[in-house]
DNA sequence: GCATTTCATTGCGTATGCATTAAATGATGC
DNA sequence: GCATCATTTAATGCATACGCAATGAAATGC
């Protein structure tokens, strides 16, 4: 994020952001506790800001408020990230429903194409910080041709809570070779307005890396993230 | 809500509590801007518990903060009310999928089927109060016997900001006689396990009523509840 | 008149301090 | 030793104060 920008923001803006980003790091450990106070130290602000960008945080999902406990950076169970991929698939199947239906123009799916050309590339040089990066522009501008906002700030909000997870599981699960092939198929059904193909190929899609995720968390054993 | 808990009730809950009963009940109108001062003195604590209460509730889609322009009272548009019913749809239908899967016992859906029930006595009595709150019920119910912590959240969260608008056009609307149908079935399939029905079933059902409500609000030339 | 600048107002963002209350510690009785 | 109660500690919840910055009004120039 831009350090220009962010000398004109507010404290508590400037809170929000860099605690979302500690989180993400993992600078703030899942299921670490931390009081206002010490929050605010390492920001270098007071304690009001502060609290403003931990509420909203805990609206988000991203912090739990244990009052006298500490503020709590919320893991993620295996059965969390089932509840929030279910969720995902629901709302994206929806979002490529929406986005076949409105018969974008070609032009308009640019940004989407682009995406599926990158993972192509990022997956012939192995390189998986470039497909990471190129399959979330593919799954939120999906979610912005929907043209739903409230399905685009849902999918974002559940996206952030895995976001950590997802780090590690990529790592960990083989290339995702095919997957590119489905995207393809979702582009190509809103592409020519077939809502129910772009639905439910984009459904199974989701499903099926629901399924990966959690066999593999199984086979790891990894309990929280 | 209970006047002898809202002693021991922090300040800003007691904001978050009495402004969300503002809104619902049109006490703070849709659309309608206020100042941060104007509303403690009206719930008379300091500007602090109402700056954290209207923080929460801009996260929950009920308020738009616009500094210096006044805190507003989101209002919606038949557009909104089509995002909010599209996401309800979705992932309602989850949750009845995924209650039906988990093979309750009969016993667990005893809220569910006196939920219905209720529903028959008010529309037998005609008495829209009675049913707007058993209808409610019902889907609390369903969505909580889904077992899906986020699913449950956000639909809550999506029946909240269409809580007012509903109460206006549950008057407008003919008796939803035929609906109890739906929920009949709903429910059948759910304790018979059979989760694809009880999906489509409520898919069905909640797309049937968008549809009613959207012509309502057409018919109505409804702009803003 | 109309546009532009200046000025006053005032609402907001933040820091600060105090009151409250929950947790931790120690004291007392059994 | 162990349980119970008093005491201390300290983090939070809230009120308050203050400066800044945005907004609208007034004043000036064109």
């Amino acid at each position: 994020m831009n350090k220009v920008l962010r000398k004109q923001m507010s404290s508590s803006q400037r809170a929000l952001l860099e605690l979302r980003e500690k989180i993400f790091a993992g600078e703030l450990a899942p299921g670490s506790d931390h009081l206002e106070s010490e929050l605010a130290e390492q920001l270098s602000m007071s304690r009001t800001p502060v609290r403003e960008a931990v509420l909203m945080l805990e609206g988000q999902g991203l912090l739990e408020l244990r009052p006298r406990k500490g503020i709590r950076v919320v893991p993620l169970s295996p059965e969390d990230m089932e509840e929030i991929y279910d969720v995902l698939t629901e709302l994206e199947s929806l979002a490529a429903e929406c986005a076949a239906r409105a018969s974008h123009k070609e032009e308009d799916l640019r940004f989407l194409s682009t995406a599926i050309d990158d993972m192509d590339v990022a997956i012939a040089n192995s390189d998986l910080d470039a497909w990471a990066d190129a399959d979330d522009r593919f799954h939120t501008e999906l979610v912005r041709l929907g043209g739903n906002s409230r399905v685009n700030s849902i999918v974002h909000m559940m996206s952030d809570q895995v976001r950590r997870a997802r780090m590690t599981t990529l790592f960990m699960r083989p290339l995702p070779t095919k997957s590119n092939e489905d995207h393809r198929k979702v582009y190509e059904a809103i592409k020519d307005g077939e809502s129910q193909v772009a639905r439910d190929t984009h459904r199974e899609h989701r499903l099926h890396a629901k399924r990966i995720i959690v066999e593999l968390l199984k086979k790891h054993r990894l309990r929280f993230l």
